[in-house]
DNA sequence: TCGAATTTGTGCGTATGTATC
DNA sequence: GGATACATACGCACAAATTCG
């Protein structure tokens, strides 16, 4: 390896990504086998080999033993739209996408009471160990899961109100906004920070994909005057998912 | 290696990662080195680099060539705030962020001229092959990469005026859109996606990570009265960083 | 049904380059 | 400069899974 160059095995998965991406390998193909390649680069066993490895851990291709190495499906990422701009109808920002895309999208839910984790008190600026409810969501597409939710809300605010239960009640299921209006507390402002990581097993296992897989993590918490109301993790695959933002420039 | 038993390597991985996780290799500390797992162990030299590797791709360890390999601190993820609300002072987003977290930024760039890809071309709404300015970026935080940025503007926009080269001129750095108010266009919104995937090698290099680690990317494009000015691509390592939009409601 | 060929995944030993101490 | 350690690279071997005649 001369100076100033790049590893053999970089260069050959390079090569191998590029053909994967301009489609001279198309999805469900199969990858040159690791004798192949060495013979059509010239390198050794291990340099192809760890080719290989890379376009795996890139994943954009997935050995099956005995048989082959193949090019992985990519799916078309679809917007999940947040903003800051609302409309007045009762409707909650995802069931809201739901509308504009025209899917058909069901959840499930399940609330119970409990008491706060030192992190989710932080976020609503409440004591550990304050009694809180916390809810459970399955957001689906066309009967496949897509989404993981859950949410914790103060039960010093909403306790002995008809909009404890988030999903009961003739509000149920109207969003965080509309509900905290029955009650007199008026949501102005919402924080969303995105994060990312390989999904765990269980989030994986719930939502249909393979060990490995990332997702996305949008921490969400609603506010109130400044006073934290509601907060939020939302867990989504981030191979199906993007997550998109119309902001004004002032 | 018997049925039912899990790889040497993985083996040695998990003793190794036990002992970081319970704190009997604290952060900072070096691991032992190839040569000295392949005693402990009892395992060849292949084994104990496989090993290494394993730790490296779950972010754990880093090696560093000729010195050892060293637990990581566990990173604490920084915040880079995205909001609607810019400050009128001539400062992009990131260094807006930068001089908030009073860090040490700084960035090279490199800008080229060249045709508009198809993908980009949707983004600038021209047509593929239309000249447009490449300019990529990379920004570091007290010296380490920190973040990859690739930004296209249509030269139809700026070509012959004095803001055609975003980092050269009076107004160099200064973020688009007080460059594009130099030329009378004024930037009124912006579109951000964010996404997430395993980076690339090559970004990963650049980033100071391992093939396989999380990458968050932002596809961003201001605009002007609807019309696409400039559109971005936007690369930080997940493990250190969330990306916060601050909204507000209605 | 059987068996041979192929392919991946794992593992071993060694050699060399290069960065760090 | 020398010793150490990581990173890359070569060649080989074998087990398990798959494919196919």
């Amino acid at each position: 390896m001369a100076f100033g160059e790049q590893p053999a095995y970089l260069r050959v998965a390079s090569d191998l990504r590029e053909k994967i991406v301009n489609g001279a390998l198309p999805p469900h193909t199969r990858l040159p086998s690791q004798a192949r390649i060495r013979k059509d680069y010239g390198v050794s066993d291990t340099v192809a080999l760890e080719a290989r490895k890379v376009l795996m851990a890139e994943g954009l291709v997935e050995g099956r033993s005995g048989s082959g190495t193949y090019v992985r499906e990519r799916p078309v990422p679809r917007r999940i739209a947040r903003s800051g701009y609302r409309p007045p109808s009762g409707a909650s920002p995802f069931r809201q996408e739901q509308a504009e895309a025209g899917a058909r999208g069901t959840w499930e839910s399940r609330s119970e009471q409990g008491e706060a984790p030192p992190e989710i008190a932080v976020r609503l600026g409440i004591a550990p160990g304050d009694r809180v409810m916390r809810t459970r969501y399955v957001f689906r597409d066309g009967g496949e899961p897509m989404m993981l939710s859950t949410s914790w809300e103060a039960l010093a605010l909403t306790g002995r109100t008809p909009v404890m239960l988030p999903e009961e009640g003739p509000l149920g299921g109207c969003g965080v906004v509309e509900r905290m209006a029955a009650i007199d507390i008026v949501v102005d402002n919402v924080l969303e920070e995105v994060g990312a990581r390989p999904g765990l097993a269980e989030e994986l296992l719930a939502l249909g994909g393979v060990p490995g897989h990332v997702v996305m993590v949008l921490e969400r918490t609603y506010y109130a005057s400044g006073r934290p109301v509601e907060t939020a993790d939302v867990v989504v695959p981030a191979d199906r998912y993007r997550i998109a933002y119309h902001l004004s420039v002032k």
